[in-house]
DNA sequence: AATTTCACCGATAGTACTATCGGTGAAACT
DNA sequence: AGTTTCACCGATAGTACTATCGGTGAAATT
């Protein structure tokens, strides 16, 4: 194995990549209510105490798990849609547009979990975090339905979409969440099942949208 | 106002009620770290070492928060179905299957919030509540589906229907958590959008049944 | 080579909460 | 009327965690 000549601020780098490891892991696997500065100290190989080199507070490494997160999952899905370009057809495309998130999630499992979590739990300094990926992934979806075509020209219309992109986003987190859990093993499954719910609503907007 | 002349089991019973209710308050407010004996105690007008002649512990409270938040749901639930009985036509029924739970979510929407977030949360006592609710709901969802004739005699059958009932069940607590927060004013705007989501795959399933 | 910087350490003060204990008075029982 | 029961109380021991402080040695600077 390689030594390592750090310098002192690669080393503290290093150390503070890995508390921020080591508080998504613990965050995960025990929630917020374990998320200790002695366990997160102590799994990254430092003392407590050396956990305020890095952090002035817990709050504050909770703002910094929010930037993390948020870093890792445009990350992920920048890189679910960089695959999908190459995607052939037009179908496909519009296939892609739910093979995305749910490769992005499948990724990085423990930053969906995270952020349901955190998105209805008003103790929470996470919430900022989940509200804003939430809208990403929301703003993903109705970029989608705008591709197509539909778009909201008064209020009505607008709640519509707004509701159909929030319904397709929760369906889809709740069938990430199956696939991780290994309920639902094939992705292309849950794709085909969003993409029949997505088409139910698109119908029912072409049937509505001219007449009444 | 009237005065209180009551046996001893009936007070103590009023104020097991009292905990229980400012409890469930206090747990929607501030979330499960928010929830201490001592905030319950004071809420419920009395000394916080009498919380423990109620309870046994902390954990025994979470548990009794769990049957009656359950219960509460499940009266929510019956009353709903009730009053949907009278439905007239077989198209109304199909509506109503969406808007029974969008209207026990609305009798009682900390019950969701607090599901919501004890669902991912691996520290949770309330984990089981949260599962079995979610159960419920699922069940709900999947009843429909078998009363309108689809039914599973093979394993991806199987998947694809349990696959279309959760996704139908997390749209609908998403859009129930919308119209909580003042989003979607008009439920029976997003009874529209659920339908519409549940025919796009009914005529999913109807197209792939016999075939391939 | 001498000096400074600083990431890390152990010890500990302070805080918040859980759970127990002995005491009290009014209700319930005899 | 005398006795027992028990819901509730204040006090407090015990526990877990946060955050601070002075000290240390090796890296960085001079």
């Amino acid at each position: 194995m390689t030594n390592t000549p750090l310098t002192r601020s690669e080393a503290k780098d290093l150390t503070r990549r890995r508390l921020i490891r080591a508080a998504l892991e613990i965050l995960d696997k025990e929630g917020e209510a374990g998320l200790t500065t002695v366990k997160v100290a102590k799994a990254a190989g430092i003392a407590q105490s050396s956990f305020y080199v890095h952090f002035k507070d817990k709050q504050d490494l909770l703002r910094a798990l929010g930037d993390e997160g948020g870093e890792r999952l445009r990350r992920a899905m920048r890189e679910a849609r960089r695959q999908a370009r190459e995607a052939p057809t037009e179908l496909e495309s519009h296939r892609d547009t739910f093979r995305i998130p749910l490769d992005a999630i499948s990724r990085h499992p423990e930053l969906l979990r995270i952020q349901l979590r955190a998105r209805h739990d008003p103790s929470s300094p996470l919430r900022e975090f989940a509200t804003e990926t939430a809208k990403a992934y929301r703003d993903h979806h109705a970029a989608d339905l705008a591709a197509l075509g539909y778009t909201a020209d008064n209020e009505r219309d607008r709640r519509r979409l707004e509701m159909i992109a929030e319904g397709i986003n929760a369906a889809t987190n709740a069938l990430a969440i199956g696939h991780i859990e290994g309920r639902y093993p094939e992705i292309e499954e849950a794709v085909d099942v969003l993409v029949a719910l997505s088409r139910g609503a698109l119908r029912w907007l072409r049937a509505t949208q001219t007449g009444s």
